[in-house]
DNA sequence: TTTTAAATCAGAATAAAATTCTTCAAATAT
DNA sequence: ATATTTGAAGAATTTTATTCTGATTTAAAA
């Protein structure tokens, strides 16, 4: 098993936070020449640490503004309808996380839509086309509290 | 009110999912020079649809695996109990996202942590020691089926 | 329809960053 | 104590980002 060591550590808290430092930069927080810290990056990389790369947009300029936590119960639960579910809401863009749970609901999906209306139409038509679905239970967010990826 | 056209989203939604990318890859992606692509990227950046660039890690690697939704009463609903309440849970760093709702509770909480073991140990330490909070649920995720940010 | 002005683009030129390579020093094993 | 491995620094090179200039298109005004 590949090691990571203290430095690796930093390195990687930093670059969760804001990648677009230029290895310079990041050398100099660490106390490196830029060599090692490239090579180190390109390990973590290789190794699976770092998965990707992304930029973060903002849902309010993009009309996404409005986040609801969707509890979802399934029909029945068998593999067919299970399947059929995740292949359904695969394909829904307001859907932006799901998760299979534990509890009284099957899933819960974080939705992000412009707004109340939005969202009603998202249920009505979006997720009143996907026939696995039993019941819904809407959960809506007031404000945004901590988001380490927002 | 700035504008944003059609190029422009193509390239948000392209740097959404992969900000690696040259601009002279991005250019080629949207049938243009370079040139006009970094100026796009720049006017962007700059009116905020694009808010950051970060790294997306391996939680699983980092010992961050096990994912809990855990949702928050307060113990009365005054301003002061509020604010502390935030001030506490910001410092936490196996609380990664939370959000104020609607509902039976107060606040939702996203919490990572690498195992049963250690969400135990969350709850009791960590949550244990918030004075404001009055009681928790916690819904545990059994698999993540979609993350646009995973 | 013609003219003017403002945007937007392509392509070259430049600056900055990433990436590679060589050498050296420290740590570890023999 | 010596050989071997690992990790670092700094220079050299390659690639990319960034700037600049001139041409073209678009939209509005005449």
């Amino acid at each position: 098993m590949e090691q990571i060591d203290e430095i690796d550590l930093r390195l990687l808290n930093i670059l969760h936070d804001n990648s677009k430092y230029t290895v310079k930069e990041l050398a100099k927080m660490v106390n490196l020449s830029a060599s090692p810290v490239f090579e180190r990056i390109k390990r973590l990389e290789n190794n699976g640490y770092i998965k990707k790369y992304i930029a973060l947009l903002d849902p309010e300029k993009l009309n996404r503004g409005f986040i609801v936590f969707c509890n979802i119960k399934l029909k029945q639960h068998d593999r067919n309808i299970g399947n059929q579910f995740v292949s359904d809401i695969m394909k829904i863009e307001e859907i932006v996380e799901c998760y299979n749970i534990s509890g009284d609901y099957d899933f819960l999906m974080k939705v992000s839509v412009k707004d109340m209306k939005h969202y009603q139409d998202f249920v009505f038509n979006k997720l009143g086309s996907v026939e696995s679905i039993g019941s819904t239970q809407s959960t809506f967010v007031m404000s945004e509290i901590k988001n380490l990826y927002g």
